[in-house]
DNA sequence: TGTAATTTTGCATCCTGTGCAAGTTTGGCC
DNA sequence: GGCCAAACTTGCACAGGATGCAAAATTACA
C-alpha cells in the first residue's frame, strides 16, 4: 500500500519493511503538515489525519503519540542532527563556534522555511507550543552532554546547565526572529538565521554588554 | 459547603462568593498536591481528584484545564509574583541585581520546598514536565516586558529575547540544582537557592568565562 | 422577600491514547 | 515454491480528558 519514498539516500540497502516504514512515516508527517497549514495544528482530529495519510487511526498511534508530535517531527529531527554534529567538530574549537557550526551546518532553504513555519504555528496552539518547548528542552539536555567534554573537568553542574540553557535560549531567540522576519512572504534565509544566531551568541559571550556589564538604563 | 481559607490577607473585604472561590481553589490544589505525592502527577484521575477536593468533576474543569495545571499552580503563582516584583525595584538598579532580588524576594522555607518538590516531580511525568516548561516560558515573556524599560531604548528584539531567555535558563538551572540538593532529606533552603541563582547569574554576566572567553578545553 | 447574577452540577458528546487479538505482510530457510 | 516466525496493520473495546448546555443551587442586592 505505501509508496516508496522519493529520495533513497545512500547506505545499507533498505529492506522492504524499512522502506514501508519510512514511507508511512513520511506520509503521516506530510499529511500532518498539510492539515496543520489548512486548519491549524489543533484544528483536526487523528481520524482525519489518518485518513489523509491513508492509514488507520490505530496505525497513526504506532508512529506518533499525538498530532503535535507529528507536526513537530521536522523540528525534532533538525535539533537531533544539529547537536549530534557537535561531536564532529574539532575538540579544541571554542564552544560558541562549535555550536554555531553544528546548528547552522547543513540547513537548506526549504528546511529553514519549514522550521520557521512550525515555530510560528505554535502561536495559535498551546499544545503545539508546549510540544516545541519540550523538544528544545530535550535538545538542551543533548547539548549539555556535548558540552561536558569541552568544559574544564571540574566545571559545576550549575555551569553546564546554565550555559546550555543560555545557548538554547539564544538559538530560540534567533529562530523566533527568523520566523518573525520570514512572515512577510520573503523566503526563509538560512544565512539570515546564521547571522542572527551568531549575533545572539556573541551577545551571550560578551555577557550581554558592550561596555563592561549588562547594560544599565543610564549606561548609554 | 467550602470551608473559608485559613489566612485571609488584608485588603478589600471579600464577598462570600470570592471566599468560596478561593476556598475551592485551595481545596483543589491541596488535594492535587497530596495525590501527586502519593501516586505521582499522572497517577490519578480527575474523578479521584474531584472527590478528594469535595467537588464535582465538572467543577474541577471550571477551575483548571488539567491535573497538571492544578499541580503546577504554586509554581505559576510564584513566578507571577516574582516577575511582578521586578517593577518595584529601583529603575537604576543593574538588571541582574534586580532580577535576583525580584526572584528571591519573599520566598519562605515551605514555599521553596514546595517549588523544588513540584520541579522534581516532572522527572516522572512528561505532561507535568511540559506544563512546567510552558509556565517558565510564560515567565520569560513577562521578564521580557519587565526588561524593556531597563534596556537601552534601541535594543534589538534579539537582545531582549536572548537575554530574558538566558536569565530564565539561569533561574531554571538554580532551581534544578536546589531540587537536586534538597532530595537527601535536608530542608529546602531559600538561601541556598539565592546563592545558586546569584552564582549562575554571575556566570551569565561574565559570559560564562573566568579568563577571557567561554572556556576552551585547553584553557585551564 | 423577590429577582437577577453567579456557581455548581449532571449529562451528553466527542476525542485521545492504549491494550489486545486477529489478520496481513515480509524475511529467511528448507 | 512452500512454510514458519517475526514484524506490522487494523479493528475493537475501554478508560479517561475536555467542553457545551441547561437545570438546579447559591449568593447579591434592591
Amino acid at each position: 500500500m505505501p509508496e516508496p519514498p522519493t529520495p533513497s539516500p545512500p547506505g545499507p540497502p533498505e529492506s522492504r519493511r524499512e522502506l514501508n516504514r519510512r514511507a508511512t512515516h513520511e506520509a503521516i508527517t506530510a499529511a500532518a503538515l498539510r492539515l496543520a497549514r489548512e486548519h491549524g495544528a489543533g484544528g483536526f482530529t487523528v481520524d482525519t489525519l489518518a485518513e489523509a495519510a491513508g492509514i488507520s487511526r490505530r496505525t497513526f498511534f504506532n508512529y506518533f503519540p499525538s498530532i503535535e508530535a507529528a507536526v513537530t517531527q521536522p523540528v525534532e529531527e533538525f535539533l537531533d542532527r544539529a547537536f549530534a554534529r557537535l561531536y564532529e567538530r574539532p575538540a579544541d574549537e571554542p564552544i560558541v563556534d562549535a555550536v554555531l557550526a553544528a546548528i547552522t551546518g547543513d540547513v537548506g532553504q526549504e528546511e529553514m522555511a519549514l522550521l520557521c513555519e512550525v515555530y510560528s504555528m505554535s502561536a495559535d496552539d498551546e499544545q503545539l507550543e508546549r510540544m516545541q518547548l519540550w523538544i528544545w528542552d530535550k535538545a538542551q539536555q543533548k547539548l549539555e552532554e556535548g558540552l561536558k567534554p569541552r568544559l574544564p573537568a571540574d566545571s559545576s553542574e550549575l555551569l553546564t546547565d546554565a550555559l546550555a540553557g543560555s545557548i538554547i535560549a539564544c538559538a530560540k531567540a534567533a529562530m523566533r526572529q527568523a520566523s518573525g522576519q520570514t512572515a512577510p512572504g520573503q523566503a526563509a534565509d538560512p544565512q539570515a538565521f546564521h547571522d542572527l544566531l551568531l549575533a545572539s551568541l556573541d551577545l551571550l559571550r560578551a555577557g550581554f554588554n558592550t561596555n563592561g556589564s549588562i547594560p544599565h538604563p543610564k549606561d548609554n
